[in-house]
DNA sequence: GTACAGGTTAGAGTGTGCTCTAAGTCAAGC
DNA sequence: GCTTGACTTAGAGCACACTCTAACCTGTAC
């Protein structure tokens, strides 16, 4: 798979797919004969992997961290699993406040539509 | 109430206070003889505000938009429900995927779990 | 053999949201 | 009247995560 089909199923810019090797998320990505990457089903499954530790908050810096121990070998396993147990603490409480902002905005919500129906009214 | 105190209050740094302001954010902050602002405990219900909106992921400048329309007084309040409105659509959507990417990190989790334990009793 | 499509690299540039610097003003205490 | 400290401003600098540019290489089609 070249850079271009990968750039389609894992949904990243070919440019952002360059930054993340360069910056050690994607690592040991083969190369063909003309020097150009070949990346494997394996390497589409850990990019899906990086955009998901992506979207719930986690750093380039961490995300890296982890795909190091990642290619270190199955011994790192625990190391991992305490980093995604942090994480997904840390995510929890985003979310849990995340809960509590949008039951006040609903509540500014309700407020001015009670304004908006008073008006109504006069 | 000096900047000083505000920052302490609202847990903003002097530099973003004066930032919002500049940015449109903070609007009509009053001035003492001496120049120096003077805020008023509104202003520091809108700062409370502002972090709220921020905290749930809305950029500066629609925050801008928001207290532009917030300045011109009660007949922007439909609009201002709707940017609200809007804004909660989102939010929700932002929550429900990352407690969907929460469970995967779960799972995740699990099979380390999982590995570690066959480890133990290898 | 040459055009061209699609890759490669190092490194520069961008957008967002701050964060800091430099130079200056002002009021209070000695 | 001078130091000190807290403020003021415009504008530069920074961190993060990309995004793009310029120059170059390589394999295929004609």
């Amino acid at each position: 798979m070249n850079i271009k089909a990968f750039s389609k199923v894992t949904e990243l810019s070919p440019y952002t797919i360059r930054y993340y090797e360069k910056a050690g998320l994607l690592r040991s990505i083969k190369r063909n004969s003309s020097g150009h990457r070949a990346f494997t089903e394996s390497d589409v499954a850990w990019a899906r992997f990086i955009k998901r530790l992506k979207e719930t908050g986690m750093t380039i810096e961490n995300i890296r961290k982890y795909a190091e121990l990642r290619e270190k070998g199955e011994h790192t396993s625990e190391q991992r699993m305490r980093m995604l147990e942090e994480h997904a603490i840390t995510l929890k409480n985003k979310i849990a406040l995340e809960n509590n902002h949008l039951q006040k905005l609903e509540e500014k919500i309700d407020y001015y539509a009670g304004l908006i129906h008073t008006d109504l009214k006069a």
